[in-house]
DNA sequence: CGGGTCCTTGACCCCCCTCAAGGTCTGTGG
DNA sequence: CCACAGACCTTGAGGGGGGTCAAGGACCCG
């Protein structure tokens, strides 16, 4: 701590000490982990496609990081990955987890603003930033879906600025849950939580002890139950609704 | 409180009851707050300029609220609109304060998915949906201008979960009082803060007190000073910065 | 000058974080 | 098949940051 900070510091020193608890991934796409399947295939009628290298990713894999130049963007075709930014002390922020459709490493920048590892093994389609754009430039329709998508983000993104902002931690781990259950499909009762409780304490603005703990308090109260493989039955869904934000 | 929830209620039931704090506000844009200064010129250049009423609103002014029907797209020429989500008890949660050039009512839906107000008397361009989307069709370069504000809009919203999910209090206060003092202008050591307490409060996910406390410290500490009509100086542009994310 | 709103400060408390221990599950090797 | 190591999850005990409650001060405006 620089000593001209001394006096603020003695007003604030007692901060939580977040230790950085996630491990980095284990491999790089663009090395062990990476199997391309297939190249483009100039024959098919879809212009993204077109460019498109389809990737397999081994879980826990990091696709690429914070700060790095921004070169390829990717679509996830199946899998789970997790977005986040790290603050210099190893606080971590997970800002988005993404599944079937979602694109990364968008930005308008040089850099990119966020690092991306798989949870899971995963497909993903790579995309040479110079030929997305010029994809974007000559396909109208196509930029307006993507900007389309990117407006869905926001507002995910305010939602959850709710949720970190105002919610209490069942409340929170609550809309977890749902959202989850929502996205998996209409009447899902059963979700797969691939992620760690790690994971989901840095998505949640939490810890993972008190994840765990709203986990519990969930279970006791009979609106999920907890199964085998971080499988999540969801047993009342009005009531878990109805925690999501007055519990 | 519904009788099946009284298991989890039991767990959980010493939620802090945050209060409904914000006052609504008084006046609505169409009503006696607006008035129109110009209607569009159409001998102007700018599409979009072609299509703007020019509207300027009283202070604490709603403009629309969260859940009505999609009607207008506002840009912000002067003056300063907060934007927040409610929860059903009244916690709300502040997810932007807008200023010259914000937009504000895209929604790809068919409601509004927030609530806008002034914060100060504005002057606010507007543009009936409609014919907004009418020229974003015809002119590919203006949609491509707007798909960039918001993809920048989403990497704010990203930084501010970083800030609401891992920030202590005196970190966010620091932090939002740096970007404004960027905002405003390159080395400006000078800043206004138009809105109150409990807007800031609402926006960093803490409370009027904790804010205010955070502000007594960075003056303590001799990083900021509390001048006059809400202006804060930034006496110590470097340690504000620090203080930003390793207090 | 009186009433209102906003800001600040203090005292107290609670939700969540910290620290620690024990349990469960999985993969590996003998 | 079992032993073992390691990672992950859960649970408990205790403490702290920030919320709650309350009071006083500053400021504005009629």
């Amino acid at each position: 701590m620089a000593a001209h900070l001394a006096t603020l510091d003695s007003a604030v020193s007692a901060r939580p000490a977040f230790v950085p608890t996630a491990a980095p991934a284990r491999r790089s796409v663009r090395s062990v982990g990476g199997t391309v399947v297939s190249f483009p295939d100039p024959r098919t009628s879809d212009p993204l496609e077109a460019i498109a290298e389809t990737v397999v990713a081994d879980r826990e894999t990091m696709l690429f990081a914070e700060g790095d130049s921004a070169g390829d963007v990717y679509r996830v075709v199946d899998g789970m990955v997790r977005v986040y930014k790290l603050l210099p002390d190893g606080r971590r922020q997970v800002v988005g987890f993404l599944q079937g459709g979602d694109m990364m490493g968008l930005t308008l920048g040089p850099c990119q603003l966020y690092t991306a590892e798989t949870v899971t093994a995963c497909t993903l389609q790579r995309f040479p930033r110079a030929r997305f754009e010029a994809v974007m430039d000559a396909q109208p329709a196509l930029a307006r879906r993507l900007s389309a998508r990117i407006a869905t983000e926001l507002v995910a993104a305010q939602d959850h600025m709710v949720l970190l902002g105002r919610k209490t931690a069942v409340e929170r781990v609550a809309s977890f849950v749902l959202r989850l259950a929502e996205r998996a499909q209409a009447d899902g009762r059963r979700v797969r939580l691939p992620m760690s409780r790690c994971d989901i304490a840095d998505y949640l603005g939490l810890t993972t002890e008190t994840v765990s703990r709203a986990f519990t308090k969930l279970k006791t109260s009979g609106t999920i139950r907890l199964l085998e493989g971080g499988m999540v039955e969801v047993v009342d869904r009005g009531r878990l609704a109805e925690t999501t934000e007055s519990a």
